[in-house]
DNA sequence: GCCAACGTTGGC
DNA sequence: GCCAACGTTGGC
């Protein structure tokens, strides 16, 4: 079982967003990064948890714990000339971009922001959110971290 | 394969 | 809105 965080910006889809969906569950579409692809595709699987993430907001940091409940699955939005992250280059046949289904397990009790993720970072052991520069919209997330970040709810 | 230009992310 | 960081694109 693995860990992992995975952002979105509250903005486009929240944690009151998440509560309120049908079964709190929600497709994880419009990932157009190899690497982050990649995780998506390989390395998700059923009963995964994940740290749910708010980013580009006043106060980003965690706001939830989510679990995989369906592995990578080709994303159709990539196919929908309609939609904002039709890629033109990508092909039904070899899909290039996947998703995940996850649902929403509990909103933390209070968030642990991103301050204070920044606070605790020597405890952390260099979480990769924490990376300077680092951009990617999932990163795995080690036991030890996943545990001591909970802590701190 | 190199690398400059460009686009995006995301904290501040 | 600024800007650092980094992925992607495309000419050569």
């Amino acid at each position: 079982m693995n860990y992992w965080l995975m952002k979105s910006e509250p903005s486009v889809f929240g944690i009151a967003d998440f509560a309120r969906a049908p079964k709190r569950r929600t497709c994880w579409d419009g990932v157009r990064n190899y690497q982050v692809r990649n995780m998506l595709r390989d390395d998700f699987a059923i009963g995964d948890q994940a740290f749910f993430y708010h980013s580009s907001c006043e106060q980003p940091g965690i706001y939830g714990i989510v679990k995989v409940v369906r592995a990578g699955y080709p994303d159709p939005t990539a196919f929908d000339p309609t939609h904002d992250h039709f890629d033109p280059k990508s092909d039904p046949a070899t899909p290039t971009w996947f998703m995940v289904d996850v649902e929403l397990v509990r909103p933390l009790k209070q968030p642990i922001t991103l301050e204070r993720l920044k606070a605790n970072a020597h405890k952390l052991s260099e979480m990769l959110i924490l990376r300077r520069g680092n951009r990617l919209s999932i990163t795995p997330v080690s036991a030890a971290q996943w545990k001591k970040t909970l802590a701190l709810e």
